[in-house]
DNA sequence: TTTCTTGGTAAGCCATAACTTACCGTAAGT
DNA sequence: ACTTACGGTAAGTTATGGCTTACCAAGAAA
């Protein structure tokens, strides 16, 4: 459904590269541009597609907007590369992964 | 490594529906091509990027071109995303996956 | 209340990539 | 041998998307 928005956010290196400096922890828009090549605005750009993806979430605080990876979109994107493993193995796969979701929320 | 050619190779929508069309069984161009609105040459030339990332594969067979389905390139796209899922599951997560390849090459 | 920081948005530029038509080589069919 | 089917490649066009600078709004700090 919504794989469109979340593989071409993933296929651009620079908002990749951003969406991994999020893997360790939360980080402000400033923060990840300082780690890029890139002017911040053209980061604010990339945040906004990766939000729109649901790859991230922001929480404002006061003046700043901290980002955090969301994986909502990363479990949509499992989901469709697991429909091309068509043998019996595919449903024991959804189920793992059902059940480690279900033990990441914690 | 290779995620720059996987991400892009299925971030497009026609190239994708390429891709979804070989999951049944493999197809010639000639046939790609009816299911799309785009024209043959079109499709041969989403097929070469899909071949550079490793997600399907040929075999001529006389005058035609057998292509289908080849999980290399989506099992390293699996692996990526696994790299996200950052606490103890994603190593048991890559173990199972491990194990049901070795089980989807019989 | 100024001033500085933080960050989103707008406008415009430019490179890339997806498409087209035209062409060519090779294998089958007649 | 000729013709038809199949499909890859070249050249050219056009749209998209990633980048920049400039600007603006809102929260801290002075």
């Amino acid at each position: 459904m919504a794989y469109q928005e979340i593989f071409s956010a993933l296929a651009d290196p620079t908002r990749r590269q951003i969406f991994e400096h999020l893997r360790d922890q939360p980080k402000t828009v400033g923060e990840l541009a300082k780690g890029q090549t890139v002017s911040r605005p053209a980061v604010s750009q990339h945040l906004r597609v990766l939000q729109d993806a649901h790859l991230v979430s922001v929480q404002p605080q006061g003046n700043r907007r901290l980002y955090s990876i969301k994986r909502e979109g990363l479990k949509e994107l499992r989901d469709y590369l697991d429909c091309f493993w068509s043998d019996a193995f595919s449903a024991y796969r959804a189920e793992i992964a059902k059940v480690m979701d279900e033990k990441g929320k914690e």
